[in-house]
DNA sequence: CCAATGTCAGAATAACTGATATGG
DNA sequence: CCCATATCAGTTCTTCTGACATTG
């Protein structure tokens, strides 16, 4: 069953990114949520939710660690006032090259068995999926 | 970063196990075991972790709800008797079979968006990963 | 004496569910 | 009035650690 597989390979993979942001401080939705800003650009807390798929509840304390380090900026949004606009700061993005460096070792550890091209086709496949029930859960 | 697709997308798929499982009153690990004991036969406690990749803390509990529900018999291995041999019964080959049908459904709605050749290609991938950092966590 | 096995108790997260206040 | 947003409080579920008794 194809949802097995994918499960052990992804709480495999999650274990070791897990093990490796530790040493950084950093936890996975850390990450997702400064490398979604990188991506996207500044996006209200509702955006990110959908983009990173943790709840906006949850949102919330990540953003309060991330602003008190300084990582990203949380202000209203002027034209919708009950958004706030979450944006990457200079030091986010440093913090998210430093992340990124430790997740491609990661990453290279994890996906030693394919080859490049395999590589390839994984992202691909996988791409495709969240795409399509993407944006939409 | 090819970990974040692999977290993202086990995430979606396992949501959806779940919620589907759950209607039959099980859940991931009692259907991996289920599933385990089927592919590779009877087999030990600590076999089982490795292989399903459950605690050896949290399989106890587990085989503690599958053997009352008769899915499963525990009995001492008389060979070696720190073991406890793990067979599958009738009704636990029956529960798998029902268990099996559930998630060929959410199988063909995770994966509905690649085509027949793409998912064996995901298929392949996946369990080439999981051989290699397979049998060793 | 050391290693492996199964078990237990509990900590630490992570995921999830409302409820509420405010603005559109 | 209803919907969306951010926040808070709290529950549940899962993952993970450490210790222990028993056997090899």
């Amino acid at each position: 069953m194809r949802t097995r597989l994918l499960s052990l390979a992804a709480m495999h993979s999650d274990r070791r990114v897990n093990e490796e942001l530790a040493r950084a401080d950093a936890r996975k939705w850390h990450y997702a949520v400064l490398a979604t800003l990188d991506e996207s650009g500044p996006a209200s807390q509702a955006q990110l939710s959908d983009r990173t798929r943790i709840y906006r509840s949850d949102l919330v304390s990540v953003l309060n660690e991330l602003t008190t380090r300084g990582q990203v900026t949380r202000v209203p949004d002027p034209d919708d006032r009950r958004r706030n606009l979450v944006t990457l700061t200079a030091d986010g993005r440093r913090q998210l090259h430093t992340l990124d460096a430790i997740l491609a070792d990661v990453d290279d550890e994890v996906f030693a068995p394919l080859t490049p091209a395999q590589r390839e086709q994984l992202t691909t496949l996988l791409t495709l999926l969240l795409s399509h029930h993407g944006e939409r859960m």
